[in-house]
DNA sequence: ATTTTTTGTTTAAACGATTAAGCTTACATT
DNA sequence: AATGTAAGCTTAATCGTTTAAACAAAAAAT
């Protein structure tokens, strides 16, 4: 039953002519190739007739060419990756790109092994997600000449194309909002890692303390290994209600750590923001089933996404275009988390 | 610098042999073809110093095969199907497989635009989760005999593979434990749909009203439009507590119609379970995070997925392979949400 | 009328791998 | 010595497209 595909070849056949001439009518290039008015509107009717779709593999094979984009994140199951995947996956689509999706587990070694995989499948560029770790292979794709760009994350000491979120100034923005609020005792869970996304969040909390002239105390600043989440965000809230100052409110510095935090705030019956306010980076549906309304960084989702792709994508069409840098502005979303005591 | 790509051809020459025999050594059948010891073993060597990677798209011109598999999808940004895409991604990639993931919100056009995009990238089959109305969609499939396992959701009237939960039994199970924890007057808040999962947890309901002998009120029982989702969920739940016999319980059909349903219910300041007690489908952070833990249907989501990703290899190996239709259960998580009331 | 140019088309190589079929040798069999 | 057969390797076609180069015929220029 399954009429086998249609070639160049049938087309050829069936109009009496050679494939080149169809090649050239369908590939739109009839003036360059100088083709006969006639012959064309020929081929091209027969092609349509018989519903012609050209063999993408047989045209990547020649040009080289897959218009395939591989997108490395982190975890395909976390809300925030799972929408810039799809964010992705649409922006490409409609420049005519196919996305091949990984998830790294933020295991530099899964990552490598997926880049791979990818390179092997021919994808004709990256964006990714950088796990800790994983320089050695930004450098492998500088060297390999293969087109990328970082999304969410950037190495400090390498030179490539980005998107991400100015996460100084997010941090920076969640501490002076809670200063701003009546808050002076104000802790950060964030992930140990050398990653600089992260290294700024931390840089950006320490900076809203030190220009409100607010001495941080060493209990206040908590880095959890990702391998042990639960254990070690109930450990850093237990350590940071119970210290001499105890915090008043906590920043999460992501999604995760915050749906962790907010578990264990539950279980220990603690009331936000009466007993403890909070701010978090990211987003997701689960802060709007908490019972007081997160006050979180929203991050431009949309632009990230669709901004990694048109970069992407004028750098394969372009392999001269030149290096760009882009650093976009996370908004504070106020709501009840944050906001109960008043401003002093 | 990036040295370029080698082929049989450079590896041939170096070896001082033909291309044919390099590939006989190098896809294993040195036995059969009677390659020699020694420049079998030659031939390996070179290969392994330059560190050849066989061109994908050359075998897959050659093979027809493309060892890619489409994954269709409703939303990636739902966590649910996230999650399955994850799993699939995985257990795919274990078995040789890249997976291309699209989605289709919904709707039958855009996962007919999908399916063809995807039919012309020649992927070797398809996991679907169909939207509705998109019949045709697999009929198609079925004449050009492509491969393809249906998840989540199947077509009562059209044969096929698939793996999906037992829906019916599923929401007869949050039913009865409801009428069992004393809750009288349930309601139901599903999506206007002919999907044949959707009529299966709307009848899985109204089963276990009847068979506890319970006479279900037509204001119990709603439809919502996944397009206006936010604005009927909230008319429905208005609607199901204004009835003269308001419900004491609602049961949600799907993860996103209760992330609504709480949402308001939250505005609304009803207090769970006390004013209403609550059992939705699917899972996510979300309902952890909630001040009152929901019950929830728990879909083995990794077997699913993983199961639909084995059945489909199976298929692609073995085209004889028979058709295989597997039902698994849902697990009721049993939660503060619905177990106020004693028991009767 | 001859040469040049233009126009329309075909040939054939290339992308990289696979594989049936053919071709040499060497060896065994009679 | 003549024949058969295995072992070891090469040739060439194939998958479907692209594209430089060659070619033939018609039109324009001399």
């Amino acid at each position: 039953m399954s009429k086998k595909k249609v070639s160049l070849k049938d087309i050829a056949q069936k109009a009496g002519v050679s494939t080149a001439l169809v090649s050239y009518v369908l590939s739109g290039k009839e003036k360059e190739s100088r083709v006969g008015k006639e012959i064309a509107v020929e081929i091209k009717k027969i092609a349509k007739d018989l519903n012609y779709q050209p063999n993408h593999l047989a045209k990547s094979l020649r040009s080289g060419k897959t218009f395939t984009i591989g997108l490395i994140i982190a975890d395909l199951s976390n809300p925030f990756f799972a929408n810039i995947a799809r964010i992705v996956e649409d922006e490409a689509r409609n420049s005519g790109y196919t996305v091949i999706i990984g998830s790294s587990d933020e295991q530099a070694e899964k990552s490598w092994d997926l880049l791979n995989v990818l390179i092997n499948r021919h994808v004709d560029g990256f964006i990714i997600v950088s796990s800790e770790g994983s320089e050695k292979q930004v450098y492998h794709l500088k060297e390999m000449n293969i087109p990328f760009v970082l999304l969410d994350r950037h190495f400090a000491e390498i030179q490539t194309d980005f998107v991400t979120i100015n996460n100084f100034k997010a941090s920076y923005d969640a501490g002076a909002h809670l200063i701003e609020n009546g808050y002076q005792h104000i802790g950060l869970i964030a992930y140990k890692s050398n990653l600089f996304h992260m290294k700024e969040r931390i840089r950006g909390y320490l900076h809203a303390l030190k220009e409100h002239q607010l001495v941080m105390h060493k209990h206040w600043l908590k880095e959890i290994r990702f391998n042990y989440i639960e254990k070690e965000v109930k450990a850093a809230i237990d350590d940071m209600l119970s210290a001499d100052i105890p915090v008043e409110a906590i920043i999460f510095a992501t999604y995760g750590l915050a749906v962790n935090g907010l578990k264990y705030i539950n279980e220990r019956q603690l009331n936000v923001p009466a007993d403890l306010a909070i701010v978090s980076f990211g987003q997701a549906e689960g802060f709007d089933l908490y019972y007081c309304p997160i006050t979180y960084l929203k991050q431009p989702m949309e632009d990230l996404g669709k901004t990694a792709v048109e970069l992407l994508v004028k750098k394969l069409k372009n392999p001269e275009q030149g290096m760009q840098q882009i650093l976009m502005e996370a908004k504070l979303m106020i709501r009840d988390s944050s906001t109960i005591k008043v401003a002093t």
